[in-house]
DNA sequence: GGCGTGACGGAGC
DNA sequence: AGCTCCGCCACGC
């Protein structure tokens, strides 16, 4: 049960919209991507389709993109870990967001070129730590 | 409620 | 490798 790879959610499609937290601060789903992406581990990179998988929401990375954006900054996530199916860095070359997660991967050893590409550690190893209780306890 | 907008992805070329 | 085009989907206006 705190098993984020079995992530018991209902069927992809509806149940976005469904506020989790009394502050409004997230979805059911966003809670799923969240739990997923603060499994990431370090040195490695893994691609916004994958998390969706990962979170039991095939096919929406987009809405990987949003959780990340709206996650709340208490919960520390590694989003930086988070990358295009193509190998690079989701925002343009040259933003803010850009220059901010380049850095954060060259200082834990994953190479990125000027071009936001990823050059090492492509695909990280599924692990699977109970964070449930990160996102869910009381 | 239609319509444009993404921190996307995959197929073509 | 780089570009379109198109499907997808939650959000805002």
């Amino acid at each position: 049960m705190a098993d984020p790879k079995r992530a018991r959610l209902p069927a992809a499609g509806q149940s976005d919209a469904v506020a989790v937290q009394a502050d409004g601060a997230g979805t059911v789903s966003h809670a799923a991507i969240w739990t997923v992406v603060a499994a990431l581990v370090p040195g490695h990179v893994v691609a916004y389709g994958e998390i969706a998988r990962r979170a039991g929401l095939p096919r929406r990375a987009r809405l990987v993109a949003q959780a990340l954006k709206s996650a709340p900054a208490e919960l520390a996530l590694p989003w930086h870990r988070v990358i295009r199916a193509d190998g690079r860095i989701a925002f343009p070359p040259g933003s803010d967001g850009f220059r901010r997660q380049r850095r954060l991967l060259l200082a834990e050893g994953v190479a990125v070129a000027d071009s936001g590409r990823v050059t090492t550690r492509w695909r990280d190893p599924a692990q699977a730590p109970d964070l449930d209780s990160m996102l869910w306890a009381p």
